[in-house]
Parts: C-alpha cells; structure tokens; sequence
RNA sequence: GGGCGAAUAGCUCAGUUGGGAGAGCGCUUCCCUUACAAGGAAGAUGUCGGGGGUUCGAGCCCCUCUUCGCCCACCA
C-alpha cells in the first residue's frame, strides 16, 4: 500500500483542485484551436453575454452545457474551437454609464457624445471581463485566445461592411414610422424589445363636435392627450349610425381646428362608440388609416417625453401631467361623457421599464421579405434543425409573419451607422469609410448619420464575423458553418432569427445545423431567476459553497428537453456529496493498487477472459451499457440521461456492489491482480466519460491513477465494447444481488446488528451460481457459514428458521426460537395479501381469451412466469405459516 | 383571440415502438463494519390532475375539462 495515498483527505476539497487544473489546461493550451488540417472540427461560437452582465444561472446552464460539448468531443478527436465573446449590449450598457454619471447629475448630453463613449469604454473595461473570468471559474475550455467582443476593430469592420453591402442592395431603406419610442432611453426600440404590462387605467369618452354644429360624435380613448395631435375620426365603413357623416368635418376641441370623419375597415364597430379619434403620429395603427387617407401628421409628444410646440398651451407640459389637464379642460368644457375602469396592456421599454411612446419618427429599416424566405425554407427543409423541434414551428411562424426590421437607435453606444447625408441634395451615401464628397453632386457637405445599429444587427453577425469575415480567414474556411448553437428560448427571434438569414445572406450557408434550446431555469418556487425581484441564485456563490463540479453536474443532470427546470441548492448539495463519494471510491481503489500493478503494468495486465468471475464481467457490462447511454446522450442533447446514467452506475452498481464485492477477493493472492485490473479499468474508464461534466475532480482522480497521456482532457473517449455486454452475465449477478438483498432483509428482521454474523441456507436450483459466488454473498451478506443446497428443510424443522423467497431461491436463516411467531405469521399473512392480490391480476389476464390470443408471445411467456412465481412464493408462505401455527 | 408547455411519492423531477410504477431530498429503524456519517443496510409512502374513448392491455395514444406557467397578436 502506497502510504502517500493514505493521507489523501477523506473528503474531496474541490477548491485546490480546481484552480490548479485550470491552470495546467491553460498553460498546456488545450482550449486552443488550430485550424489544421487532418482533423475533424467542432466549433461553436458562444452566445456573446453583455458586457454588463454576470453569471446568473441561466448563463450557468448554457455555458456548461457548451462546456460538456466541447469536452466530449475534443476527446473523442475532433478540433474543438469553443469561440467565447462578449456582446456590447447597446442600451444596456449606455444605461448603466447614464445612471453612473447621474451620481454626479449629469446626462450623456451634458458630456457630449465624445466624452460620453469615453466613459463607456472605461466602464467597459473595467467591469466588462467579470462574465468572462465567472466562466473561467466554472471550468470553461473555451479559446480565450479568440476571444471577441462585439466593437472591438474586426468585428465593427464586419459590421460596417454588412450594412454597406445591404444598403448598396437597397434591402436597407430609411422610412418616417411609428416606432416604439422610450422617452427615458431616448431612442426608438424594436416591438421585441417592449414588454407589455396589465395596468388599470380609465377609458375617457369624448364629444367631438360636428363643425357645422349638427352634433357630437362621441369617441373613446385611453391616451386623452393625444387628441391635440387627431387629424381625423374613423368609423367603420358598415356602422349604419356613421353612414351620413363621413366626409363631414369635426372641429377637433380645445386645439379648435377642423379634421375629417373617415371611414375605415380598422375600426371596430362594436368597440366603444364606434367612432375612433386617429391621431397618425402616435399610434401605428392610427398611422396606417392616416396612410390611407392622406392625413395630416402631428407630432404632440416630443422625444423626451413632454409635449411639443404643436400641443398648443400644453406645450413643454410632462406627458401625464398634459393628460390631466386635457381631461381638466374637456370636462369644463362639458365634453367628457364618462370615465370607465379599464385595464389594458400597456408597452413598457424591457430595458428600463418607462412607458413606451409611440412616435412617428424617421428610422432605418431592413426590408424583410426576402430575408426571410431563405431562412424560412432553410428549417422547412431540415438544414437548421431546433431541439426541442417544436421551436421551429414558433420560428417559423414569427418568420412568415415578419414586419421590416428597424435597425436605427437614437443612442451613442453602439456601431455607427456608416450613411453620410448630403446637406445640399440629400443624397444618403453608405461607405466604410468617411464619405468625402456627395456621389449625386458632388458636394462636400457632408455629415455622418448620428445614429447606433441595433445591437442585434451585430450579434446577427456573430457565427461568422468573430471567424474574421469579411476576410476568407484560415479560421472562417475551417469552421463555418459551426456545430451548433445552445441557447435560450427568449432570443429566438431577437437573435437566431437573424443569425440565420443573415448567415445565408453573408455566407450563403446555414450558420449550424441545430438550434439547441435549453430550459429556463426557475428558483424553488417556480418564479423567474431575477435580480430585480431578488429570486436568483448566484451560481458562483454556489461554486464557493459546493465547487464547480457539483454546480455543473447539478445543472447537467437536470438539462432535460422540458422548458423550465426549478433549480435549488439542495441538488448542488447533493451532487457534491456525489462528488464525495466518487472521490473515496477513488481512494480505495488507489489504495488497493500496488506499485507493481501500477502504470504499465496495468495496461498489460488485462486479464483473460477466462479469469473474470461473475462480478467482474457483470460491472464491465454495466460499464459498457453506460458508455452507450453517455455517447448517445451527449450526442442527441439528452445529457441528462447521460448524467443520470454515470450516478446510478458509479454509486449504485460500482461502488455499493463491486467495491465490496472486490474486498474479500484483494485478501486472496489468486484474485488480487485481476480485481486490481477490474478496479483500475472501471473506474480511469469512468473518470473519462464523467469528464466533460465533472472536469476537475475527474482530472484529479484520473492523474493519480495509472493512465496514459498528459492530462485527462486530451485522452481518448471510451465507446462502447459490445462484446463486453453480456445479458447473461447481469441475469446471473441479479440473483445474486437480489440473494444478498434478502438475506440481508432477514438479519434486519432478526434484529442482527451490522458486526454480527449469522448462519444462512439457500435452497436452490442454482447451486453452482451460489456456491461460486460464495465468498462475495457471506461477505455482503455477513454471513458465518452458507449452505447451499437442493435439499429443502423439512416442514418440521422450518420453525426453526426465519424465511423468505426470492425469484429461484429461498433464503433460511436459523433463528433457535427466536422468532416471535405471533408477528412472523402476521407479517407472512400480510405478504400473502399482496401476493393473491398481484397473482389475481397476473390469472385474470392470462385466462382471458382476448389476451392470450392477441398479446405477442413473449409477452404472455413473461406473465405465466410471474405467474408462476408468485404461485410458488404463495405456496412456501403457506406452508411455513401452517409449519410456524402447528 | 391564437399557440406552446406542465400536472406522477410530502418536495424537486425521471419514466419512447403501450406490457409487473422509479430516483434524489425528506421520513422510520439499525449501524462510526479500515474508501466514504457529505456514509452504509433495511423500510414506509402513489385514485400517474378529472372524465370519456381506442386496445387483450394506457402514466404513455385520441377527445374533453380543470389548474398553473410561457409565447404571439389585438386592445379606441
């Protein structure tokens, strides 16, 4: 025995370990990628975290599960790029630099659009890595090499030349709309990017009186104030109450001016009153009647959110103040009818939670059409496949049902827009780099367009923008198209939406063949992980607690199809301890293997096939069987199963039976070297394949074991020997198992203690199984002295013996009157219950004609041996409660 | 209004060509047996959300209802 791994602690500390392996990894550069030749390749390029950002657990989840991926097949030969980044997260990240120099009451426009980037890129640097170095902790292999980040001077030349090439198309186009306009982030945001909230409100009804003073027309509105801006009313084309009014005018209150009565299909006869106030600069569907009719447009809401010179004498009035004081006034004025309770969903800006400003205002679109259509055929036809596949059903319909993409941002943090207008014909040029002269006139008078890209424009981007393009890099030939993307569910059209026509417009090639979308991660009681609600759990605090192992394995485990997955600390508690135990398996195993059956002399210590005994070839069948499960499971995203698999192995079939199955044999000089091979085998074999989710105990366990090569992560995957699997083999060990399982049943029956031995007889036909497995069933059992035998006990000495039978055997223990034979008979009267209750069912189906005659052979074979079975067990207890009575 | 998902032990969840209901945690009893008490052994626990249907047979397939969660659209 080695006395240095004695001293190995007896619990597993993964502090140590952990940092010092990453940094072995780190200085061996195994995260690397090259893009040689020769060697299959497997990339994927991360989902970009903002910059603002840090590890929640949702990041946990999908960076582990990058992380297994690439570990898995890095062993298994392929050149493994896992390309990490960052994302510069336009608003996100101009909000936290506003709400820092608001510290100081200052505003980005009091700094300048110079000294305001400025700051930003400060912020950037100083807070922007914290994701990057969370991942690290986690145990990432990524390529921090090829690091990116979503402005640094590649990419934004990729960005730049993306717009330019879809503007020279002309599939970029500048338009005057209603965008969803954020007065506190001051720019328009995309209908993804608004987040709708119930809120009790009113519904104000309204007399507008007719101009030639026939009437009123009563019309309804949630938004009072912006009836300075109407330029029209509408109804409804078939509304008989309407029919002699359209064409007439209204002579719009307090602004006192003359707007139309317009009939159009958008309104709603049943609605209110009918009659519907249009006010086309701020509402989008009020701009499409206004469209339709030539209408004028108003603007009475400025950009920050306070009414503008239009609104009259509400002009430089708060938005919501202006509401009540147009109320106010339509009141005096005896034109407010009523006001109604009315709860309506109100859009709110997802980055900052102001209400959403509908404002007309000029924007840069991308036309989507025929975008979309590639895209669209590109999931119909099967090349980008979704798992769970019903999110290509929800893709497919956002797709087809796509509006033009507005691309422009009224913000400073961001990608430029690369337009240059001329001042003098206003001609708009897009170029790479600054416009001198106008391309129409000629005119030097030219200036920058001053607004950012979407933020999404440039992630749109990413599969192939952080592998060099637009250059024909080494890189973007080896490993475009990518493997796969993994993801959550709430970017799908924000982000992979775009990812995929973009790819197919830039590189005429899907950017990966599968969209992996894993679960959301929930807290204990089914509510979101928000900071701001404070329900989330850190992920490194858990890390601290628990390592990063157990974080991982407890986040694997659960990584299964469905869409939610509630996550507690109580998982990562118990998969430490998983750990734990793993670690002193090790250590037995490690103190069991002597110099000389160490290194080499393991490898070429295989034993014959002849040399296993039962156990040996039942657990490297179990092991082999496991293989299979942890290849397809990674394989088909199932890597929960895989997980699972490997803890239901390791601690229930390697270490509760092998482990002590192989105690008494290491005592026996015949059995020790073949035991020790076992032993070595199994568990440098399992260490291997619970590698990509337990990275660092495994490297642990794996250096301290005889192996072959330099670090685990580099060592080859195992796959599967079918010619170990043997059906046979773990038939036979069942018995014994299930032999053990009740003898053991009936000492805790007796009230044997642990320590004590008692005396067992197995009646069976299986004399030989038994016998040969002898050693190991005293052993587990803690048995004294084992007779095995064909003969049964005669009835008269069975009330000397506690019993119970198990499938092809039954198990006698003497207990020399010790038995309290008032409870033996209750408790055999008890199983006797269920017994005839299963036997019931188990008859009834088989002398049901229907059944016998329609169920497949193999079937009913499987029911008369149940059948059987328990008519046997039914007959013993019978017996020995008539013997135990007498 | 449209769609998707979930409902299985006290809790969190597994359970695929439909064929004797599982794990972890928690609970009960016993045990520091030389790898491990973050452990070991033995045990209790279920109208598989309700109702109907298909089938010899349904947790699993079909219909329907209920509850919860999410997404999309509209919301004068």
């Amino acid at each position: 025995m080695s006395t240095e791994l004695e001293k190995l602690p007896k619990v597993y500390d993964p502090f140590q370990v952990e940092e010092k392996w990453y940094s072995f990894w780190l200085e061996q550069k195994y995260f690397h990628a090259e893009a040689e030749l020769g060697k299959p390749r497997y990339c994927i390029t991360i989902p970009p975290p903002n910059v603002t950002g840090s590890l929640h657990m949702g990041h946990a989840l999908c960076y582990t599960i990058h992380d297994v991926l690439g570990r898995w097949k890095r062993m298994k030969g392929f050149d493994v790029l896992i390309l990490p980044g960052t994302d510069h997260a336009g608003i996100a990240t101009q909000n936290k630099v506003e709400q820092q120099i608001a510290a100081d009451g200052l505003t980005r426009f009091d700094l300048g659009r110079e000294k305001f980037l400025e700051k930003v890129w400060e912020w950037k640097e100083h807070y922007g890595g914290t994701i990057i170095r969370q991942l690290k902790r986690l145990g990432c292999s990524f390529d921090w090499e090829r690091e990116r980040f979503t402005m640094d001077a590649g990419y934004a030349d990729a960005v730049v030349e993306a717009f330019v090439q879809m503007f020279n198309k002309g599939v970029i186009y500048r338009g005057a709309r209603v965008v969803n306009w954020c007065p506190r982030c001051h720019t328009g945001i995309s209908d993804l990017e608004v987040e709708y909230e119930e809120q009790h409100s009113h519904l104000w009804f309204i007399k507008y009186p007719l101009a030639d003073g026939s009437g009123f027309v009563e019309v309804a509105t949630t938004r009072p104030e912006t009836m300075l801006g109407d330029t029209a009313v509408a109804v409804s084309p078939e509304d008989q109450r309407y029919m002699g009014m359209v064409g007439k005018d209204i002579m719009l209150p307090i602004m006192e001016r003359p707007i139309p009565i317009v009939d159009d299909a958008h309104v709603d006869p049943e609605f209110g009153s009918g009659a519907v106030k249009v006010t086309p600069a701020h509402d989008p569907n009020d701009f499409e009647i206004g469209i339709r009719h030539n209408l004028a447009q108003i603007v009475v809401i400025g950009p920050d959110g306070v009414m503008t010179e239009e609104a009259g004498k509400f002009a430089g009035m708060d938005r919501f103040e202006a509401r009540k004081a147009v109320v106010k006034e339509l009141e005096e004025l005896g034109l407010l009818v009523k006001v109604d309770d009315y709860t309506h969903s109100v859009g709110t800006c997802s980055r900052c939670d102001t209400t959403i400003e509908p404002l007309l205002s000029e924007q840069w679109f991308v036309k989507m059409k025929e975008l979309a259509q590639p895209a669209i055929d590109a999931v119909k036809d099967g090349r980008v496949k979704f798992v769970p596949d019903r999110y290509s059903r929800i893709y497919l319909d956002w797709m087809e049902n796509i509006k033009d993409w507005c691309i422009s941002r009224q913000l400073w943090w961001g990608h430029r827009i690369p337009v240059w207008k001329c001042a003098d014909c206003g001609e708009f040029v897009a170029a790479k780099s600054a416009v001198e002269a106008c391309t129409k006139c000629g005119s030097k008078n030219m200036e920058q367009d001053p607004d950012v890209l979407d933020t999404w424009f440039s992630s749109a981007l990413w599969p192939f923008a952080t592998l060099g393009w637009p250059t024909k890099t080494p890189e973007l030939e080896a490993f475009y198209p990518t493997n796969v993307l993994i993801t959550a569910r709430d970017i799908i059209y924000l982000w992979v939406a775009r990812m995929i026509f973009q790819g197919l417009e830039f590189m005429g090639e899907v950017p990966y063949p599968d969209v992996y979308i894993y679960a959301t991660v929930l807290n204990e009681e089914g509510r979101r992980m928000s900071k701001s609600l404070g329900t989330g759990v850190d992920p490194l605090d858990l890390i601290e607690r628990f390592g990063s192992d157990a974080l991982r394995y407890a986040l694997i485990q659960q990584a299964g199809m469905g869409q939610d997955m509630r996550f507690s600390d109580s998982r990562v508690e118990n998969t430490r301890n998983f750990g734990n135990k793993i670690w002193n398996m090790s250590r037995f195993v490690m103190m069991n293997l002597e110099e000389g059956a160490g290194g080499q002399g393991l490898g070429a210590g295989k034993p014959e096939l002849d040399e296993l005994k039962l156990e040996d070839r039942w657990i490297l069948s179990r092991l082999n069987r496991v293989i299979k499960t942890v290849n397809d499971g990674f394989g088909n995203y199932d890597m929960d199963d895989a997980a699972r698999s490997l803890y239901e192995f390791l601690w229930s079939e390697f270490a509760d039976w092998y482990v002590e199955l192989a105690k008494p044999r290491l005592r026996d000089e015949s059995e020790r070297a073949t035991v020790q091979w076992v032993l070595w085998n199994v568990l440098e074999t399992s260490m291997r394949l619970l590698h990509p989710i337990m990275p660092f105990i495994t490297e642990e366990i794996w250096q301290a074991l005889p192996h072959q090569g330099e670090s685990i992560m580099v060592a080859p995957f195992p796959e599967t020997d079918e010619s170990m699997i043997s059906d046979a083999a773990e038939a036979e060990m069942n018995s014994v198992m299930e032999a053990i399982r009740t003898v053991r049943n009936l000492r805790s029956e007796v009230g044997a203690t642990p320590g004590k031995k008692v005396d067992a007889v197995i009646v069976t036909e299986m004399v030989e199984l038994f016998q040969a497995n002898a050693v190991g069933l005293r052993s587990l059992a803690r048995v004294e002295n084992l007779e095995v035998t064909k003969e049964n006990i005669p009835d008269t000495e069975k009330s000397q013996y506690l019993a119970s039978h198990g499938p092809g055997f039954d198990v006698y223990l003497p207990v020399a009157g010790l038995v309290d034979i008032e409870k033996e008979v209750a408790r055999i009267e008890s199983e006797l219950k269920t017994i005839e209750k299963d036997l019931a069912r188990c008859l009834g189906k088989l002398s049901n004609e229907q059944f016998t005659s329609k169920a497949p052979a193999e079937v009913i074979d499987k029911e008369r041996r149940i059948a059987a079975e328990l008519e046997d067990k039914k007959a013993k207890l019978e017996e020995r409660k008539k013997a135990l009575s007498s």
